[in-house]
Order: structure tokens, then sequence, then C-alpha cells
DNA sequence: AGTGCCGGGAT
DNA sequence: ATCCCGGCACT
């Protein structure tokens, strides 16, 4: 699993209490700020710190967060009294482990991963505090005292879903900038979601990045290191365990609801019906009566997302956005085959390897290669095609968990595979004026570029 | 081998 | 921005 698919989490908890939960991959952050009602806030950290295998013993706590690119790294949060530190816990996507420490309410933050090795460039889990210390990737997971073997399946549940939601796009949370800071916030029920997964099925060009990474004093202050905040409070019911509203959510992007039961994975499309499933099917077997109680079945199910297809169509009379051969999935685009050219494609369309490189070809070409007026590739036409880099995405079963390259990665990928023009089949300066008369030709023939009077 | 032209260096 | 060329892909 490659690093981008690792997502940290940092849940802090405040009096309140509120709690802030953080997701943290080797990109940025994107806080994002939902309120949760207190008992539901207790309940999850109640369930994260017992299926992480809860210790209580003070000397597993370490004062500062473990390793600045480790993906284990933890820390108690700093705006939090000594005395309220409480617990961290880490577990993979999968939750079958994590670690988490004392019992506390005050401030907990609880890092675990969605599944994965850590990589060196997961430094974002390093922002998030303070202080910091270089720890091996490979750390010994603390486990409870009891029952560390057999963690209840109702608790690696909730852990499973607590997971795979917060892997999941936030796109019905609307990022705010994270204002963690030393006053926590006292209005009870507030969780503050600050998201730093740059998953990329879902961002499709976010354009520069910031390659410096945050201080950690500014991480330790409870800055976040995204843009200033747009953000809004959201009812965290609304986001862990109820449909997100449409309203947030992408175009043509369909919901559906996993059944995270062992052995089980159904998938239903309506969130009553994956709850009366998980409620009828598996909570109230045996008569668990206690198991049925309300929204407990919001911890057995995850969310997931589904592109329309196709989401988006470019025109197929679009200059320069020829058909689309790119693959959404990291692995290097094919070949870029010889078709036969488009009558309703301008020569540097037709020429052009793919409709991605020859956009960017285009943009940075010299003006000599600049196409005739009738060719003139308006910043309407380049602007078309950019916008519609995100149909190379149109396939893809956005499921949670599930990272695909940014289209910049994909442009990468395109400029580092060899990409020349077709051969033409026109004339040329060379062909035309014979190399004898090179002082016929265009100057683009003379420098050995693209012909620029004999277009295709 | 001839041709087209990409990529990059030099100015 | 302009000029130039090495080198590669294709015919």
């Amino acid at each position: 699993m490659s690093r981008a698919d690792l997502v940290y989490y940092t849940v802090l908890v405040e009096a309140g209490p509120s709690l802030r939960l953080h997701t943290h991959t080797h990109t940025h952050t994107h806080p994002v700020s939902v309120s949760l009602g207190s008992r539901r806030v207790l309940e999850l950290l109640q369930l994260l710190c017992l299926c992480s295998g809860a210790s209580d013993s003070p000397d597993m706590m370490p004062n500062t967060r473990l390793g600045k690119r480790s993906p284990f790294g933890l820390l108690v949060g700093s705006s939090c009294p000594e005395s309220n530190k409480t617990s961290i816990a880490k577990a993979t996507g999968t939750g079958q482990q994590g670690i988490s420490r004392i019992r506390g309410h005050c401030d907990l933050k609880v890092y675990f991963q969605c599944g994965g090795a850590g990589d060196s460039q997961n430094d974002t889990v390093a922002k998030s505090t303070s202080c910091s210390r270089s720890i091996s990737s490979c750390i010994d997971v603390p486990r409870s005292r009891t029952a560390q073997q057999e963690v209840d399946m109702d608790e690696l549940m909730a852990a499973m879903v607590l997971s795979s939601l917060s892997c999941s796009p936030p796109p019905a949370l609307q990022v705010s900038a994270h204002k963690q800071t030393a006053a926590p916030s006292m209005d009870s029920g507030t969780i503050e979601l600050s998201d730093s997964s740059s998953s990329g099925y879902w961002s499709v060009d976010r354009g520069p990045r910031n390659p410096a990474p945050p201080s950690p004093t500014a991480e330790a202050n409870g800055r976040s290191p995204t843009p200033p905040d747009e953000g809004l409070d959201m009812d965290l019911d609304q986001v862990l365990f109820e449909e997100p509203a449409p309203r947030k959510r992408r175009n043509s992007l369909k919901v559906a609801y996993r059944c995270l039961w062992p052995s089980c994975g159904k998938v239903l499309t309506s969130l009553v019906g994956i709850k009366r499933h998980i409620r009828t099917v598996h909570l109230c077997q045996g008569g668990e009566h206690e198991r049925c109680s309300r929204s407990e079945e919001d911890f057995y199910y995850s969310e997931i997302n589904q592109w329309d297809e196709p989401r988006h169509q470019s025109p197929p009379s679009a200059p320069l956005c020829g058909p689309v051969p790119t693959s959404p999935t990291p692995s290097p685009p094919p070949p870029f085959p010889p078709s036969p050219p488009s009558p309703n494609c301008s020569a540097l369309s037709r020429s052009a390897p793919s409709p991605c490189s020859s956009l960017w070809q285009v943009q940075s070409e010299h003006s000599y290669q600049a196409p005739p007026p009738g060719h003139t590739v308006s910043p309407a036409a380049a602007t078309s095609c950019v916008t519609a880099l995100p149909t190379i995405c149109s396939r893809q079963e956005t499921v949670s968990r599930v990272r695909s390259v940014s289209v910049g990665e994909q442009w990468l990928q395109h400029q580092s595979a060899p990409c020349r023009r077709i051969r033409s089949e026109a004339k040329k300066c060379r062909k035309v004026y014979g190399i004898e008369h090179r002082e016929l030709w265009c100057t683009a023939c003379r420098w050995k570029k693209a012909c620029q009077r004999f277009l295709d």
C-alpha cells in the first residue's frame, strides 16, 4: 500500500466535551469543523480506546508524539493539562489493532492509520504536535492488559467504521480552518474534523501544493497548516452517522453504504436500509437487546462513494481535447495509438500524444509553434480542456480507502512517457523547398521544430 | 537513411 | 524570445 493511502487521525477530546478529528496524509490538511453530540463523542472515543487495546500505564504515554515521519506518532494535546492527558490510539485500516492510553476526558489524540506502511512523506503527523521524537515505523503496539487478543467485535467494528469514514473523501465537509487552540471549545458537542487527506480521487487538481510542512510550533499552537477557514460547523451525526447533506455532495457522486459486519459486506444505497440491515440481521440476533439500541448500527456500516458514469463527457469536437486514453490508475498510460486524425481536431490535437500533454505543450511551446489564426487555442478552449480533465476519473469507483493519483501526477507520468507527434503526411518546408533552399523554410523547420507553415 | 520535431542549451 | 542543435521516433 502506498503512502498515499495513509490517513492519520487525530482525535482531540476537550472539555465540554468537544472532539477534534484530524486526518493526515503526506500532503496538506483540510480542517473541517463538525459538531457531534457529546454522548457520541464519548462513545466513539471509548470504543476507539477499547478497540485499540487501551492501556492505562502512564509509562506508555509519551509526552511527545512519535517520530516526525512515523505513522505511529502520538502526542497528547498540548492544550490540555498533564493531568488530563488521556489516550492515544492507533489502529490499522482494518481496525485489527491499535494502541491507546489513559482514559481521560479532557484531551485525547488518536492516531491510527487506515492501512499501509509509514513513509517518510508522512511528516504531516509531525506537524500536528509541538514536540516529536524519532521512532521507527515498526514499533511494538502496546496491548491492553485485559483481553488483548480478543478485542470485542463491536469495538473493533466501531474503529473500522470510524477509520473508513475518515478515509472517505470528505465531500460533505466544508473545509474550515482548524482552530485547535489552547483554549478548547467549551460548547459541548463540537467536533473539528481536520482532514489533511489529499486523497487523490476527489481532488482533481489542487494546484501548487505547499511544499513546506507547517512548523510544529504552529501545530502545537493548534493552528492548522491549511488556508483560512471558510468552515461551518456541522452536526457530527450528519458527518459520522448520518447521510451527508446532498447539497454538499459533488455532482453525480453516488453514495452507498457497506455493512462492515464480518463476512457480510452488504452494500445498500440507502442509509435507512443499511441501518435496518445491521439492526435486524446482525445486532438483534440472538436476543442481544442491548445491541439494538438506537444508533448502534451506525458503527457497522461505512459510506462508500461512487461517481456516476460517465461523470463528464468532454465534447468530441473540443479542440485539443481528443479521446482521453488515460487511466485513473497510477499505472503508466498506454502508448499513444497512432489513430487517424479526426476531422474535428486541429493539427496540434491530432499530432499531440495526449490531450493533456498537448495542452501543456501548447502553453509552453515556443512562439513559433503557435498555431495559425484558424487554430488559435483560446484560453477558453484551454480551460475547457483543463476542466475536462476530471473525466479521466469518471469511471473510477471512489471507494473509501482507495486513492488514485492526482491529475498532476498523471501529467507527470505523461511527461515521463515518450510522446511525440505522429508523423505528418503533409508537406513540410524541407520537402517543399529542399535542403538547398533552407532559407525558405519556416523558422520552425529551420530550428528543427514542428513546422508551422504546413500544418497537418 | 531521411525526416519530423522534442527537449534543452546558448544568447 | 530567439536561435540552434542533439537525439529520438518514425518512415
